[in-house]
RNA sequence: GCGGGGUUAGCUCAGCGGUAGAGCAUCUGCUUUACACGCAGGAAGUCGGGGGUUCGAAUCCCUCACCCCGCACCA
């Protein structure tokens, strides 16, 4: 065969000529008439005008092993693609660019903000697509599908009215999380609770009527000016004869009463006196309800105080307001205290800003009927989650839930399908109206707000399908097989597909989901670009190659936090290197190619190609096992030990001498070159799914019957080709070569020199093979001759090497007391061992309760023991 | 407060009832005609502490310590 390639292997070179080559052959598009079974997944979608980022490329690189797994084994595949329109980052995003023309988003106006994003969508929006493509992944392009298209939108409209309809969509004035930087209500599990030091202040209310003051503690007094009302608790022997009394709100200088709840106050906590603000906490506004207390808003909606705080306060920012307010306190004596006090507190976390509880209308779905049934598909089993122990957590959430707060006041986005009418009758229609069908007026305007971005990703899996309808791809594909995304939004996310699925379809929307970790940096530290310790994809994709990328990430995959250093991506460039240099020389010995090798013939094999064949099917065995079970590390661990350190260090170097002609007649050399192509098919094929690109470009060397490797089918195990015998025998054969080297170093003896082995064979049978293999031990050794049951010279080296008794005759040398140091500490240890299996095997207890083949594992590791010690030994001069 | 996860070689992790493993790093040799992103050999761990179950425990149970992550609360 042609040899030309590089003994270096070359990313850069390859990758991207082969990502068009699989895109021109459509290889990942998939049929909707066949007989196959299929397989689908949908990607999570990233935001259309975002980065990907090393947790992308995680998330990407476990579904494509997944996905070309499963294509190579015979399912008819889709890996449908996408991305979402991330509403408030994104909007943000183009807030901030006309920010620096100068350019302010409402003087603008609604239409042509949102041609302005959409605009920027289309600018940006194959920037994801092409990273993707750079990682390898092997989605149908020809579906991608995005939020906001057509079709969707559809689907999200349909859904709102039907929920509406249903009684599970409804709009009311409750509080709600405020981010006063979006100017935007967001949903509770939008809010970050990080623990923030912060101050309890006491304040002195003086009482109505009297000299006394109550004392109460807060974090937050500039609250204060919308209180209306102070709280004790009702059995609290301290303040229970003040209840129906009243108290002076000091700066405001209101007059609130004094109220008995047993919810609001903790007798224990501070003084036991809880100021309540029913406008601005979210406690506040419940015992405001509980005890009929009015609502006073002293903040807008930008988190600036208004008119009601004071003329002093309007328009004053709420933390510059937390000044003042202490300082006037502090002046009037009513300041009892200042503390250091850690809490909790709420920020929305994709602008880093304070939460304001708010009390504002908006739209909400009632989810506690939804979560029913999907607590019940996960309970049931008709969905797994994996690792198994999210589910708790899943439970958790789910039987605990609250109603979801799903409108948005931004531009971008689905507008809801809501019509309010001057005469104030509110209609929520799948088509728009042109007049109230409540009193027929043509004043009619559709709701301002948009959707929350996750109401739509929640229908993703049959939205992009074509859903409501039911077109050939919602039939054939849906429901999908398995979802595989990131721990951090299985609220956000899992739970609310699940929810949507089962409801709309009436079918789980996947029947696994494979949740995995978070990409941390090498000291386990989240990657953040404040500490500067990001790897951006790529960058190391251009560094070490995709192949390597992919393959690194695979084999850190298990666990909840993945550490990711580059030195690994390093190491996994060096074996894909290697995959390289062992093709390369592999070529230039294969003399036909897979069309034209016809069948390995079994009775020319010898014990190498028999190993072989057995350790392929071994490690295609525990791949497969390992896949099935999303063990990505298990897999891609068997196949670089499989690989490196069985194909390469020890097969490749025992055909050598049959390859180089040292060795064997002509049959034998052509069954060696037949199985060793067959060897790196199988090798390459199994590899594939983890290193796409290097395993494409090698195989179209091999000239397969199949255009591409990505649709060559994935190796099974086979029956019949499993050979314990010549398993045990090549490890034999090994364990004495690893013997033979071990002395050369052990004593100081160099490459150059030349011994001789001696085998004592127990039986004529195994003398024959000693004698047939002993090249095997001639090359790989270093030998200069290989004696079977021949006596061997004296001082010879001896030794006991999987049974069998070898004798070592290599020139005069003396010992250095390094050397013998060595030899000393390996007899030592022969020795404690022994003692211990001895002492193991002299208990009665051990002999009758342990399983006979442990029993018998004992008995023979003694005998070798011994046998072994005694050979050592006469090594002692 | 509720729930989950973790503590194994210098680092990052696998193993989860029968003789302590991998990768990387480290040390020693080596221009062996695929590869120095290489080859060969080595050193390195009372498997967080204590107790228990068992013939036998990194592995199961109890307990303590420390770390991480959710959720809830936090005047």
């Amino acid at each position: 065969m042609s040899e030309e390639l590089s003994n270096r292997y070359d990313p850069k070179e390859i990758e991207q000529r082969l990502y068009r080559f699989w895109e021109e052959g459509r290889y990942f598009t998939p049929s909707t008439e066949t007989e196959r079974p299929k397989f689908s997944i949908v990607i999570p979608p990233p935001n259309v005008t975002g980065r990907l980022h090393i947790g992308h490329a995680l998330v990407n690189t476990l579904q494509d092993i997944l996905v070309r797994w499963k294509r190579m084994s015979g399912f008819n595949t889709l890996w449908l693609p996408g991305t979402d329109h991330a509403g408030i980052a994104t909007q943000m995003v183009v807030e901030r660019e006309l920010a620096k023309h100068g350019i302010v988003r409402r003087e603008m106006g609604r239409d042509a903000f949102v041609e302005r994003v959409w605009a920027w969508k289309e600018e940006h929006k194959g920037y994801i697509g092409d990273q993707l493509k750079r990682l390898g992944v092997s989605c149908d392009w020809t579906r991608e599908r995005f939020t906001l298209d057509e079709g969707l939108s559809r689907a999200v409209r349909h859904v709102f009215v039907t929920l509406y309809q249903d009684g599970l969509i409804y709009r009311d004035l409750a509080m709600v999380n405020w981010c006063p930087q979006c100017l935007t209500a967001i949903s509770d599990v939008e809010v970050e609770h990080r623990d923030t030091s912060g101050k309890l202040y006491e304040i002195d209310y003086p009482l109505v009527g009297s000299d006394r003051r109550l004392t109460v503690a807060t974090t937050r007094p500039e609250t204060m000016l919308g209180d209306t009302a102070l709280a004790v608790h009702p059995e609290d022997q301290r303040y229970r004869d003040l209840i129906g009394g009243e108290v002076i709100v000091p700066i405001a200088e209101r007059h609130v009463p004094i109220v008995g709840d047993a919810l609001l106050v903790d007798r224990e906590f501070g003084t036991g006196v809880v100021k309540v603000t029913p406008s601005h906490d979210r406690s506040d506004y419940a015992a405001g309800q509980r005890n009929n207390l009015p609502q006073l808003q002293v903040l807008d909606e930008a988190g600036l105080m208004n008119a009601a705080a004071g003329e002093e306060f309007a328009g004053m920012d709420r933390f510059e307001a937390r000044k003042r307010v202490v300082e006037i306190l502090s002046q009037r004596g009513l300041l009892r205290s200042v503390k250091e006090h850690s809490h909790s507190v709420a920020y929305h976390g994709k602008c880093d800003t304070i939460v304001e509880p708010m009390i504002s209308r908006q739209w909400f779905v009632r989810v506690a009927p939804l979560a029913g049934p999907a607590i019940e598909a996960v309970r049931n089993g008709d969905i797994t989650i994996i690792p198994k122990s999210w589910e708790a957590t899943y439970f958790n959430w789910m039987e605990n839930i609250y109603d979801w707060t799903i409108s948005r006041q931004l531009w971008w986005g689905h507008r809801i399908p809501a019509f309010h009418c001057a005469n104030g009758h509110t209609v929520v229609s799948e088509t728009d109206p042109s007049v109230c069908p409540e009193c027929g007026t043509a004043e009619i305007s559709q709701e301002t707000d948009v959707l929350d971005t996750w109401f739509s990703s929640a229908l993703w899996p049959f939205s992009t399908m074509g859903w409501p309808d039911e077109t050939p791809d919602f039939k054939t594909f849906y429901p999908t097989d398995t979802l595989i995304t990131g721990f951090d939004i299985i609220f956000f996310w899992v739970a609310r597909m699940i929810m949507m699925g089962l409801r709309f379809t009436g079918k789980v929307p996947f029947r696994q989901v494979f949740l995995n970790g978070l990409v941390r940096d090498e000291q386990g530290q989240k990657m953040s670009k404040s500490k500067g310790n990001v790897i951006d994809p790529l960058d190391v994709i251009d560094e070490y190659g995709a192949d390597a990328v992919r393959f690194t990430l695979a084999i850190l995959a298990s666990g909840r936090d993945i550490p990711l250093a580059r030195n690994r991506m390093q190491g996994y460039a060096a074996f894909a290197n290697k995959v390289w240099n062992a093709s390369r020389f592999a070529l230039t010995h294969i003399d036909s190619t897979l069309k034209s090798a016809g069948p390995i013939d079994q009775d020319q094999l010898k014990i190498v190609e028999r190993w072989i064949l057995s350790r392929v099917n071994a490690t295609t065995l525990e791949v497969n096992k390992a896949l099935s079970s999303f063990r990505f590390d298990e897999a891609s661990n068997a196949l670089y030990q499989f690989f490196w350190h069985e194909f390469c260090d020890w097969y490749l170097e025992m055909v050598k001498p049959v390859l180089f002609g040292r060795h064997g007649d002509e049959a034998t050399q052509r069954s060696t070159r037949r199985v060793l192509l067959e060897i790196l098919d199988r090798s390459l094929r199994l590899l594939h799914p983890f290193m796409p690109f290097i395993t494409e470009e090698i195989w179209q060397k091999l000239g397969g019957v199949e255009p591409s490797i990505t649709i060559a089918p994935y190796p099974v195990t086979q029956q019949g080709i499993d050979d314990p015998d010549a398993e045990k025998m090549i490890s034999t054969v090994q364990a004495m070569i690893t013997a033979i080297r071990n002395v050369r170093a052990e004593r100081g003896f160099t490459p150059k020199d030349r011994f001789t082995l001696h085998i004592a064979a127990p039986n004529q049978r195994e003398a024959q093979f000693f004698l047939s293999y002993a090249y095997l031990l001639t090359d790989l050794a270093r030998l200069d001759a290989v004696a079977v049951n021949e006596p061997a010279p004296p001082g010879a080296h001896h030794d006991v090497v999987n049974g069998y008794e070898i004798s070592i005759v290599f020139p005069e040398k003396t010992i250095t007391p390094e050397q013998r140091e060595r030899i000393e500490r390996e007899l030592e240890k022969s020795r404690r061992e022994l003692d211990s299996i001895i002492a193991r095997l002299g208990n009665g207890q051990f002999l009758e309760n342990a399983p006979p083949a442990v029993v018998e594992g004992n008995r023979a590791r003694q005998t070798e023991l011994i046998a072994r010690i005694e050979k050592l030994q006469k090594n002692q001069p």
